[in-house]
DNA sequence: CTTGTTGCAAACTTTTTGCATACAC
DNA sequence: GTGTATGCAAAAAGTTTGCAACAAG
């Protein structure tokens, strides 16, 4: 989705561009992976002036309009992406604490399997697997 | 593990053997699956002297003793259940709140791939595929 | 007796909410 | 002007911690 068409987007839902949502949608753009906490941080270095409750409250409208997701990839806070960054799925190692984002082809035979068994749409962008690198650094 | 066999895991590792510990287990092997705080709850239904850091500690404990386990089944409270439950992951939907328990072995080709392709030997008993049933009923 | 375990209360982390003010449209 | 969005501060939800008292082995 293109600049123009987010804010479209946005507007056509009669919700109003402001300039956190335009921050806070940056901010995520920019990290990566991050945390609410995160993306306070980073907004801040623009606009100090922008508050907790509204990161929290933007990226709730930010995933509902689909322009961000998030996962879950630690036991704490979870992390918000960009959808500009192609659908991917994470595996999240407990010993090195590596993050490695998978292309959902590999699911391709799974996701058919509870699609016609079970008549279940998994939610790939979502989906965090945990387990080890079987050749990672011990945690130290 | 049978009733036995469990103390002595406990005792082997130096742990003590209490009624509390007792108390928990059993509450989780009753609830199916279940959050600290309904395990709390559970427990007080046979003592009320029971404290929620108790709960919290027994839980990590048991854990580590492979007793019991956790998944995430909402953005809220992990659950935890006993590992007298075959292994198995779970699916959530988002629409019907229904958690459905799938046998690992439709994960055996994923499995292989991540572990050939990324060193990486997934915690399928930690697994949770969020997603909705396709035939089921609207949120209320 | 010795040391792990518990209860309690307080602190902590993350998220949510109510309400008055501000501002996008 | 109208109603959505924000800031603020307080509350909620879930979890962790320090410490004295307790009890398992």
């Amino acid at each position: 989705m293109t600049g123009l068409d987010w804010r479209a987007t946005l507007r056509g839902r009669g919700y109003r561009l402001t300039p956190q949502r335009e921050l806070i949608l940056q901010a995520v753009d920019v990290l990566g992976h991050a945390t609410p906490d995160e993306v306070l941080s980073e907004v801040r270095k623009h606009s100090t002036a922008v508050n907790q409750s509204t990161v929290y409250r933007t990226l709730e409208v930010l995933e509902e309009l689909g322009l961000v997701r998030h996962a879950h990839l630690s036991e704490r806070a979870p992390t918000y992406h960009s959808v500009r960054d192609r659908e991917h799925f994470h595996l999240v190692c407990r010993n090195c604490q590596r993050v490695i984002s998978v292309d959902p082809e590999v699911l391709a035979p799974l996701l058919a399997h509870l699609r016609e068994e079970l008549a279940f749409e998994a939610d790939v962008g979502h989906l965090t697997v945990f387990g080890i690198c079987t050749e990672c650094e011990p945690t130290p």
